[in-house]
DNA sequence: TATATATCGATAACTCTTTATCGATATATC
DNA sequence: GATATATCGATAAAGAGTTATCGATATATA
């Protein structure tokens, strides 16, 4: 199992390390850039890099054109597929309009929902729930994002796997059953706020001990 | 309260045991039920529950209400704070009307754009820029969600600071600065659905040598 | 009352992640 | 060519987080 040494947290900060290696202008870029850049460990940012680009060269840094088709290469950029939108509400249709899918290979295609409703002036079809199956696969859909209301979510995603979504970033603030086959992260907004209104201190509860300003969580 | 105990692991867990337990209709709740429910590990569950309800009794469990009620203490969800959303496009407006905040102790008072839309069927007002340094002030606003264009992220995140918000949702793909008494948050919708493509294995560049199915991630 | 059982809390073992240290090397300068 | 310096990769140490184990205890049952 020697085959991808990249840990989660590694993976997790791959996308942030393309981020910056894009807006990079100079030949080559050194760790020490980056990690001031986005205010990471040097070594972390050396020891991430070096994972996916062997490439680097003392006195020198990274060839940074070559750095970011390495990591457009683990991240699987490459090519863009498809994914779907599975609940045309206002978060669903936002999305669909959202065009920052495509920097990462990714492109939505379609939405669904239950209810139709006029899609004319949107620039990609809002279909009917009922057609979700058959244009997956004949378009061989396997991402879709999930935006319906919390009691839709179960059975909305239910149709989603038998459509043949293997891959779900759910925005239903609900957890969702599925089978192991099938991945499902889930993205709770509402979660996020909250997480910082604790960081910033503003319950009465603070977490009052790191320093170093790493804001994560 | 001094138990500054609590991991960022286990603090970014609590939201999620807050979720559930607050389905829960028996009067006592075991960290076996909870566990089996979020599918996480049992010694886990009661690990992060004893290190916020000191309630919990053998053979019995957890208090359903008395759990319910220390969680959304330390979550500080007692009481419900205002925010702001900064760049009323699709992205902010969709935000505004979602309404899963509230749960969390949190509720978007108002959006602020430079270009003012129409916003009189919207039940909540969209101001023009200039006006959010008076607005956050008076109506003592601290947080606030970013969604303007990439572009304009770092003119907008300065006002914001300007404005008084110390804590920063931001939805813009690029990083910002700001000064070390803020803290900023991005929630990268992209790249979360990256990360799932990876995951779902759609980009087969990740195992090119003999893998068992490392599935980290 | 005695025994069985479910469940908790604590400690310990383990794994994963981050940080520190150090030798090696490409380039620059003398 | 020799020396200095920036930077890499590797290894080791330290720190966080997770999982396993075990004794203690509240209730149920005989």
């Amino acid at each position: 199992m020697r085959s991808s040494t990249l840990s989660k947290a590694t993976m997790g900060r791959l996308p942030l390390y393309l981020q910056f290696i894009r807006t990079v202008q100079t030949e080559n870029v050194s760790s020490a850039t980056v990690a001031r850049a986005l205010g990471l460990g040097e070594v972390q940012v050396r020891k991430d890099l070096a994972s996916i680009c062997p490439a680097g060269m003392p006195k020198i840094g990274y060839p940074t054109e070559r750095l970011r088709e390495d990591l457009e290469a683990v991240l699987g950029m490459k090519q863009t597929i498809p994914a779907v939108v599975v609940g045309a509400g206002k978060l669903g249709r936002a999305l669909m309009a959202y065009d920052g899918f495509r920097e990462y290979g990714l492109e939505i295609a379609a939405a669904f929902d239950t209810r139709v409703t006029d899609s004319s002036h949107e620039r990609k079809p809002i279909l009917p729930m009922e057609q979700m199956h058959g244009w997956c696969r004949e378009h061989e859909v396997h991402i879709g994002i999930l935006t319906v209301p919390a009691g839709a979510a179960q059975e909305a995603a239910d149709q989603m796997v038998n459509s043949g979504i293997t891959a779900i970033l759910s925005f239903v603030s609900v957890p969702i059953r599925v089978p192991d086959t099938v991945t499902v992260k889930h993205e709770n907004i509402a979660l996020s706020l909250a997480c910082l209104k604790i960081v910033a201190g503003m319950s009465n509860e603070t977490t009052e001990e790191d320093s170093h300003g790493s804001e994560d969580l």
